[in-house]
DNA sequence: ATGCTTTATGAGTATATGCTCATATAGTCA
DNA sequence: TGACTATATGAGCATATACTCATAAAGCAT
């Protein structure tokens, strides 16, 4: 892998890399929605919420656009998905690795 | 998702999320190397490249145990290149897509 | 036009991260 | 034992990130 390739896949993995960022892109499954119906619902203050979409629009994993007032949100490649889901079987089978861990002790 | 599960998934990815951390997953896909080889290789600082190792193993994307001396880390899990390859996939698209954003200018 | 709603952003602050140098620790070998 | 090699870590610094409050910008409705 070139370091640039390197360069660009940790930028896109930063970008993954806060929870609130993960709870956004778990709202975002199901359907596409704005700024003001994510808020309520992941309990964030307005400007840091958009400072976060803005992070994931950036790194190119969500797409939005305008819709009136509203600016409208949702993944831009089901990819997304399939990364997530295979970071939670990872970590699933890490903490029963250090589960098991414990028990031997 | 639950809050707790974010969390996690975030601690992983941004274990992922530094380019010399990416560098040093690649190094270690066809091999277990121990700090000494991939210093020179990755020419990473002996202290730094130390560090980022702690990271990933903390993360549980890399094992370790020593040998005389050395100590020797590999990917503790395949589902780590999985990962790596599908955010590769993802940002050769996203850069396909940009360059041809660019030339409808 | 005014007022209302939604989103974005500037400024400030606190915390986290990455790097380097120096040093400590652990193991090998003569 | 002492010299040597490999790794880990403390301290200090620079930069990056996350958050909040206040405010600006954009679009709606009356």
């Amino acid at each position: 892998m070139h370091d640039n390739q390197a360069k660009y896949a940790a930028e896109v993995l930063s970008a993954f890399g806060h929870p609130n960022r993960i709870r956004i892109l778990e709202c975002l499954r199901g359907a596409a929605h704005c700024n003001c119906e994510l808020a309520p619902a992941l309990q964030l203050e307005q400007s840091n919420l958009s400072r976060h979409l803005k992070i994931l629009v950036q790194a190119g994993l969500l797409i939005s656009w305008k819709e009136g007032l509203r600016v409208i949100f949702k993944v831009a490649d089901q990819r997304v998905y399939r990364i997530l889901d295979l970071v939670k079987a990872l970590t699933t089978h890490e903490m029963r690795m250090k589960a098991e861990g414990l028990e031997q002790n």
